[in-house]
DNA sequence: GGTTTTACTAACCCACAGGTTAGCAGTAAC
DNA sequence: GTTACTGCTAACCTGTGGGTTAGTAAAACC
């Protein structure tokens, strides 16, 4: 795959190729349980109580779809172990949303210096 | 400003306190609008209406609205000409978004060829 | 002087993300 | 045998992101 380099995201013509696909990204992650989801399942598999507890605040309706979204997506799977215990488990395809995560994360901080530096 | 590297983020400390940066960050991005509005920005300052026939779809009032979260957000400055005419202008705020574009329009893409080749 | 464009705002509507409460079948603990 | 936990689902409610239509004051065009 090609990679856009930092430049080109003020270049037009990539700009217009790459607009469609961040909204892609975005529509993936975006929700107020996603990330919270990802990064609880990234420190441990855990089972769906588990889960619950480890996010506090979200109810077992909500978590449950938010699960099949993030299932349906490729980026957490189920897993039902011998003995019948159910794992939601973070995969391979979840690490790939590494570099989004961290440039998101990064950004964040910067913003929230922003504001505690009253520059906005 | 301390950088978190990619291997941080499935470190379990450092994901802590990453989650709440990036939800700050998707929270300001998120929406249907604001990356396409950055976008058509980022690819020369325009008018009100200008903005508008270049988003096709969007309503006056849906883009008032999201020009002033992002205003706000001081990703978007409001520039009145001596002419009175009044600019949109993505400045330098915005710019610091680059790889946060850049890492989604990346992934986007590399989940769309996941679903062309029936990965998922 | 009439029409068009600009830059909006007001009033109203609706789908849906997300929340609340309750319940239920199966398993484990005591 | 009953209590508690697990892994959900059902029914219902609410707020709000976003859409539609209409209108308006001011400037620009013809």
């Amino acid at each position: 795959m090609e990679t856009a380099t930092l430049t080109e995201v003020r270049d037009g013509v990539k700009c217009i190729e790459m607009m469609p696909a961040a909204e892609d990204a975005l529509y993936i992650i975006a929700g107020k349980w996603k990330v919270r989801i990802l990064m609880a399942l990234g420190m441990g598999d855990k089972r769906f109580n588990e889960l619950q507890r480890a996010l506090s605040g979200i109810s077992a309706r909500v978590l449950s779809n938010e699960l099949k979204d993030l299932e349906l997506n490729g980026l957490v799977t189920k897993q039902t172990l011998a003995n019948g215990t159910i794992l939601y488990v973070r995969n391979d395809y979840a690490d790939s949303l590494r570099g989004v995560m961290s440039e998101l994360a990064k950004w964040g901080l910067l913003h929230k210096q922003k504001i505690r530096n009253r520059e906005i």
